[in-house]
Formats: C-alpha cells, structure tokens, sequence
DNA sequence: TTGACATGCAACCGTATGGTTGCTAGTCTG
DNA sequence: CAGACTAGCAACCATACGGTTGCATGTCAA
C-alpha cells in the first residue's frame, strides 16, 4: 500500500467507498460478527435482527463491493467470511490524516515559542 | 475512551455517522486540507473546486454535525478548522476490529495445529 | 454611504439508499 | 418424491443526499 505511486486524490477516491460501507449501524453489525472468525449464512446474519432477509442481503452486496466481506457458495447457503484489507486501509487513513494534523501542531508550537 | 462504559451497539451509533460523514470524496478532500493547520472561509475550500459555495457549505455542515470540524465566525467570512477526536476514533474502530480478526486467526490456528 | 465580498436560507431536482413484499428456483432430508 | 429451507430477482416506496439557482443579509473598505 505505497504511497508513493498514487496521488491524494486517488487514495480519497479509494477510502470514500469503505466509509461509505461503513456508515451503517446494520452493516457494522454484521462487520463485528463476521470479524468474530466464523463464516455465516444470510438466514444466520438475519436472525436476531428486526429487518428483512432481502434488507440484510442488500447490506452484504454493499460490504462485499467495498471487499470488506466475501460469499462462498455451499450448498444451498451462501456464507459470508471477513475481509480485513478495508478496514487497515481505514486505520492507515486515520494514522495519516492524525499525524499530519499532529505535524501542525508541532510546528505552530515551534513558531509560537521561538 | 473506554470501552468498559458502553455497550458494543451504543459505540456502533456513534461510529456510523462518522464513517458517513467520510463517505464522501469532496469532504474528504477538506478534511485533508483542514488537517493541514491553517483555518480557511468557506470561500477558500471552494476554490479549486469545480463546485458551487452552497455545495461545499453543506459538506460543511456534515462534517461540522460529525464534529469532524468547527467554525469559528470571524466578521463577515466564517473560518473551519479541523478537530482531530472522531478520527482518532476511526482509528480506534479499525484497530478493534483488526485485532478481533486476528485473535481468531489466531484461535483458529492453534485449534488446527493441535 | 455605497459597492463588493462572504454567507445564509429556501426551494427545487434527480438519483441513491434502505426497506418492504411477492414470486421463483435450487438443495437437503425424511 | 414432497416439503422445508436458503437464497435470488424484481418491483415498488419513502426518504436522504448531493447539487443547483435565486434572493436576502451582514460586513468591510474606499
């Protein structure tokens, strides 16, 4: 994940979609369960929730396009497995947006007490 | 930041509309500029964007309800400036998670290699 | 005081999003 | 095989979102 081989903007272009992901108290539900280790079929991940099993469906088609999760196929179930790529990529733009903002600081400190 | 005083539900609501408050290229493009110091007028975040000042004032007011960002009135122009904790705690979101995953790994292997 | 400048407010528009219902199709299992 | 279970597809609906335009308001400076 260098990034020295693409500009700011494109890593924005890449981070927008996982937030966008991630914006969803269902969805970050569904995160936490399935970064439990265990794989999970539709009708498991619908259970204990209020919605639909169409509207849980739909909330996985959107973490499985921001690849924060995958489907395997068995038999008549599809399970859902955690991907952890997205959400380090999510932690890296924290790092770099906190310590740039740190930097500043840093250096305004510098010029204020010079 | 205690994770002892919240249930794991109550923390998702606060994250969710931090990550959406992200989701998006343009704020994400302000938050970078914001994070670099200097406070700037709503007039300064708009140039250089193919957008209308109304358009970036309303991003503004996303990021400002997400407390990603605050303005300060100074007479007639209205300066923005960063505020660092909501991304400290997408920090935080992703670091629980990754260490989750990895704990099950973890679990995982050592139920296989005994 | 009178422009010019920086914002705010409101209405409006197209599209995306989150959710539902109804129906169909594959897959186990007794 | 028949019934139960898991899932997919399509249509539909209300609301939120990103964006624009038009107009009003406050403030600075010559």
């Amino acid at each position: 994940m260098s990034h020295k081989t693409s500009s700011a903007p494109q890593r924005r272009r890449a981070y927008a979609p996982i937030f966008a992901a991630l914006a969803d108290e269902t969805r970050l539900s569904i995160v936490a369960k399935l970064s439990e280790g265990q794989h999970r079929s539709i009708a498991q991940l619908t259970e204990g929730t209020r919605l639909t099993r169409q509207a849980v469906t739909k909330h996985l088609r959107v973490l499985e396009r921001a690849k924060i999760v995958h489907s395997v196929r068995a038999g008549r179930e599809n399970l859902f497995e955690f991907d952890p790529a997205p959400i380090r990529q999510v932690r890296e733009y924290a790092d770099v947006v906190s310590e740039q903002w740190d930097q500043a600081l840093a250096r305004l400190k510098a010029f204020v007490e010079e």
